[in-house]
This record gives C-alpha cells, sequence and structure tokens, in this order.
DNA sequence: AGCTTTTATGAGTGTATGCGCATACCGGCG
DNA sequence: CGCCGGTATGCGCATACACTCATAAAAGCT
C-alpha cells in the first residue's frame, strides 16, 4: 500500500492530466516540438491567459519547459512519460471496447 | 496528434485518478485482494455513501469489479493498469527529486 | 408479512478550478 | 525615456464534483 503522502503525489500528477486542455497541449508540443504561445493559440483556440496559466501548472510538474527567445517564449514537452500513460490507457480502452463487441455478439 | 474525442477518453480516465479517495480505494482492493463496503470504512474511514459512489464510477470504468455474497457486496480491483501507471508517475519522481538533489549538491 | 442489515441514490452544500476579461509586468526598440 | 508586442496574473463567473444526510431498495431472518 502507498503511504498516504504518495497517494496524494499521484492524484496530483493524474489531475494535470485530467483536463483535455492540458492534455492537447501537452500533445500539440509532443507533435510539434516546440512552438511559441502565438502558435499555441493558433493550434487549440484557446486563449491567451489560459494557455499561459496551464503551462505554468505543466512547467512546475517538469512535464514541459520554456526558452525565451527575445520577447517571445518557446515551449516544449520535456519527457516521455506522458505517452507512454497514454498509450497503456489507450491499450486499456481498446481492450474494453473489444470485450464489449464480443458480449455484444455473444448475445 | 490525438483526436479530440480521444483526448476526452484519456482525461476522463486520468481524472478518474485523480481523486486520492477513489486512489485509496483501489490501492487498498488491490491489496487486500477482495473486501465489502464495511472492510473499506474500516479500512479508510469514508462514510459509507462516500464510498459506494467512488465504487461505482471504478466499476463504470472497468477498474473494480463486485460479486454479491448474500446481502454483502464484495469488491476487487480488475486489472493491473492502475499499478503500472502509478509504478511509471513514481519513477517520475523519484527521477525529479534526484535532479533536484543533484543540482543543490551542484549548487 | 414485518424487521434488520447492507448497499445504492436523490437532494443540498461547500469548495475547487476552468475560463475569459482586463490589466500589470517585462524585455526590446525608436 | 516612452512606446509596443508578448506574457503573467488579479478578479469574477460558471460549473463540476466531492462529501454528507436522509431515505429508498434489496436480501436474508423470524
Amino acid at each position: 500500500m502507498p503511504s498516504p503522502q504518495l497517494l496524494e503525489e499521484y492524484s496530483q500528477f493524474f489531475r494535470l492530466l485530467s483536463e483535455p486542455a492540458r492534455l492537447q497541449l501537452l500533445c500539440q508540443l509532443k507533435h510539434s516540438g516546440s512552438m511559441d504561445v502565438a502558435g499555441l493559440i493558433e493550434a487549440t483556440g484557446f486563449s491567451q491567459s489560459h494557455i499561459s496559466r496551464q503551462l505554468g501548472q505543466l512547467q512546475r510538474a517538469g512535464l514541459v519547459s520554456c526558452e525565451r527567445d527575445g520577447v517571445r517564449t518557446i515551449w516544449s514537452a520535456d519527457n516521455d512519460l506522458v505517452d507512454d500513460l497514454c498509450n497503456l490507457v489507450q491499450n486499456r480502452l481498446r481492450q474494453r471496447l473489444e470485450a464489449q463487441l464480443q458480449s455484444l455478439a455473444a448475445g
């Protein structure tokens, strides 16, 4: 059994990924390599303030990092953890759907 | 890039794990094998209605399942996905702390 | 059938937070 | 120094949801 503190850490991390907007920003950065905020606004349609806040949260968790290019800030995703997690979840979703399909066919 | 629908699925799944209470119930069931609600109340200190609701959510996601034993309901965790996810996150947390430690030593 | 025990659920409350608007900060340029 | 483009942040609103109390539903016992 994980300790209560560890459970709290886990859930805080999962909470970061529980918001479609944040997940979308992460995937976009992973997909495009590096982007500035204008690009993220263009790609996602979110407001500038919203994107800034979400990136701040992701940065504090070490999932994204930024470098300044003059007045602009260039953001990039930091590691493969999120991809790995999403792949595991995707496998699970597929298994579930396949099982539903089978039980439907079996009547 | 995952589709918006898939992103939504991902985030809904992560949202399930973003609540310490649910994560604790999952880990408890994983640890103890099978438990009835009275046991979970004893182990976690949560109210009966709260536990019932959280188990319902986890059941709809296919993470736990139940069998009735007379008037009691015996719950058990259904697969290893959550453990795998938590292990990945734990590795990440450890890496982060080690990096902080190194930068502190180097600082 | 009525009574008891165990679990599920309707209703209500409080808190957290996503999201936008407006604005303050901040680094570069004339 | 004043101005301007780009980013962070205070504030407010709306909504989602964890959590509780009270109650209903279900299953066994007499």
